[in-house]
DNA sequence: ATTGTCTATCGTCGATCAACGATATGCGTC
DNA sequence: GACGCATATCGTTGATCGACGATAGACAAT
């Protein structure tokens, strides 16, 4: 439809080469973008985000997935870092990393 | 180590609810976080931006991927509405789609 | 119309995800 | 020490990803 003949105008121009440092920037977003990449994930996030503290197998009754699955995505969130469980007594509390959150929202607003 | 006992302190308390709407919120997020949960795409999406205008087949020339899996990204990318393909005679040109990037931005920062 | 170029799609293969039930582990209580 | 509860891990299964080469499709030029 937009068709553009001859001129190759601005399209394509070699004026800028991608710097191979952000390679290493790259990886850093995906995986914390990957870590997103679930609906359940983002879901947990937010739901420990609305509540001031942490959070233990409640997670498993908000969510209509079994304990395991849910457990598995935890495990997702925390080695991504996003997330941190802390051992208290027979159950165990998360929370959101903060540091790590942070760091995900620059890299998301320094694109 | 950090053992807590008896009192159950601000652990997992009930007295905020998941409000439901946002599971459209959180696919809305994992749709958007999913696009970017690949280095390779990451990139991609930085090689467009670092340009003022659109790219090409350029990009596979940045990349260290085969041609086919680049245009498979660019598809993902395409679908997930980060990026938008023109046509431009034998080539496309590819930008960014500003729109959904401030929309995943203003998702990210939201949390 | 044929050719050459650029891009998208197809088909395949190995690897990984997402989900579950079943089981193991850790901890407090009796 | 045995039991009960909360959580993690294991093992399985079907679905999807990520990568590639090969091929098909669109377009400009000859």
């Amino acid at each position: 439809m937009v068709r553009t003949k001859a001129v190759a105008k601005k399209c394509c121009n070699t004026d800028e080469k991608l710097s191979l440092p952000d390679v290493a920037w790259a990886e850093d977003l995906a995986k914390l973008a990957w870590a997103l990449a679930h609906p359940a994930r983002v879901r947990i996030v937010r739901l420990l985000l609305s509540r001031t503290s942490c959070i233990c197998g409640e997670i498993v009754e908000e969510m209509t997935l079994a304990q395991s699955t849910v457990s598995q995505h935890l495990k997702i969130l925390k080695e991504a870092g996003l997330v941190q469980g802390e051992i208290d007594g027979p159950r165990v509390c998360y929370c959101i990393h903060e540091q790590t959150m942070a760091k995900l929202k620059k890299l998301v607003a320094g694109l």
